[in-house]
DNA sequence: CTCGGTTTGTTCCTGCGTTCACAAACTCCT
DNA sequence: AGGAGTTTGTGAACGCAGGAACAAACCGAG
């Protein structure tokens, strides 16, 4: 899912381990705000909804935090967890082209919260400049680079029609944008070093699927072992 | 990421290689696209985005629909994916939630393509309620048992605040929907048989972050492996 | 028909991720 | 102070995923 080859991180962290500090530290949250104080990993990781040893070998990687016979303190647990994310500094944030997702990203309260400030809005469409969607004006996309090297952004969103994708990405990342987050349905390719992350709902969607059609074997998949018919089959109607 | 354990489909697909099916899917129709009606493995991995040997691995769990020497014929082998997956037939969608995202959701035409198609709008706010997006009215979130039972939906979006989600999802589950998109930030339990899949882009954003971090070490997280300074550290500021 | 070139399907191997299980460490009660 | 009860941190086992490498299969030229 991310370009580095590698699963671990220079001083050790599994990758696995990374995508899940998050959601420790969003159920520390939680925990902090109904005023408990302090917590046994069973009962963190019941609220993160993952297994109580793997917590505890996630936690381990960060250092010893946690009392035995006692468990962890909440705001500390929560602190180092920030801290190792990287997360006690904001970073800036620019959304690229603001269609219908867009606006719902820019829009959202939850990244300003979590110390990810949106701090410009770009599109291709001389229809939207001068729009102001959640406190910004949409500027010409024209003026990428001009605007990360003025407001210093880290993460560029990447939320164009797929076929404007790439070109968008290379911009970024001459500019000096070193993350990704990409909405588009296609592959990026980005020199070593930029670290890509995708979303894909579609794709969401289609795992769905292929388990609910397992669930229900109404259409029997009859995996035909003979290469018999081979091309002659109608494929569903497929745009875009 | 799912809710079963097990990481083995009945008839034998991994799950690694199920969340690829779809990639190789958008890869052939953009080949099939091109005009390109054969492809070895080594053209569609790199379409798609990985190696190779992987591709074809992946692609034997399915049968054998290539040809050695040759490749693979473009059309056969989309038709192949698309019935594994389940996209032969369509399936109904309902968005519970009409805010920022819901409303982009709504109108997104990339799911229609891919045989998904939104067939119901729910929201908990009056001064929705018959307010069109997408050529769909948007409906009170009581009709919701009605709505599923009406317009056989399969699949579920969540899309309403974190503290809503877990009973829009009881009820959705309770009306037989075993199928749900979730993008609140949170964790929802679910009974056995129902398959949860979530979205979270702040989780996407802090990974992006950390990694980040990483490879600009100005703050040197120095782990201090004494456990001396335990429990007295400030915590930074966190709101929601 | 035979042979060289090409590409698939599969086997083997390595490494990561997850879970189990337990010793070490801490608290509290007697 | 000592012992019973908790809970962490980690060593070990196991299963899965990814990648390299190769034999089998296919095509086309001669
Ligand atoms: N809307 C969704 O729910 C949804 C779901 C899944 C995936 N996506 C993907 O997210 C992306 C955006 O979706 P959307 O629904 O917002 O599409 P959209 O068409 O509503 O918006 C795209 C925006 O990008 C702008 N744009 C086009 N070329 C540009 C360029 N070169 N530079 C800057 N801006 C440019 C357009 O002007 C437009 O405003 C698409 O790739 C889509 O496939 C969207
Ligand atoms: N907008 C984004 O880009 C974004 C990004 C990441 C995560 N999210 C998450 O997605 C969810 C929706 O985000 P949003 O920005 O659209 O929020 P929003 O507040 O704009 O919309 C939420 C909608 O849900 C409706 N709702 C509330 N309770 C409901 C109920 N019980 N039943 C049905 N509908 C109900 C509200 O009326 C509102 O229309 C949130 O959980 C948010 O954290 C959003």
């Amino acid at each position: 899912m991310t370009a580095r080859t590698s699963a671990e991180s220079p001083r050790g962290i599994p990758e696995a381990t990374v995508a899940r500090l998050p959601l420790y530290l969003r159920a520390l949250t939680a925990l902090s705000e109904r005023g408990t104080t302090v917590c046994s990993s069973e009962a963190l990781a019941s609220a993160a909804g993952v297994n109580s040893a793997m917590l505890r070998k996630d936690l381990s990687h960060l250092g010893s935090y946690g009392t035995r016979g006692v468990g962890y303190d909440v705001a500390n647990l929560r602190y180092q967890i920030s801290r190792e994310i990287g997360l006690t500094q904001d970073r800036n944030v620019a959304v690229v082209g603001l269609g219908n997702l867009g606006q719902a990203l820019a829009n959202y309260a939850g990244f300003r919260s979590r110390g990810f400030r949106v701090v410009s809005l770009l599109d291709a469409d001389p229809r939207l400049f001068g729009m102001t969607v959640a406190d910004l004006q949409v500027r010409p996309v024209a003026e990428l680079e001009a605007v990360v090297a003025e407001l210093d952004v880290a993460i560029g969103v990447v939320a164009t029609p797929a076929e404007a994708a790439q070109e968008v990405t290379d911009r970024l990342v001459a500019a000096g944008v070193a993350s990704i987050l990409n909405f588009a349905p296609t592959v990026l390719s980005v020199p070593e070093g930029v670290d890509v992350r995708k979303v894909d709902l579609s794709i969401e969607l289609q795992i769905l699927a292929f388990h609910e059609q397992r669930r229900s074997p109404s259409y029997a998949p009859t995996i035909s072992t003979t290469p018999a018919a081979r091309g002659a089959v109608a494929v569903q109607e497929e745009g875009r």
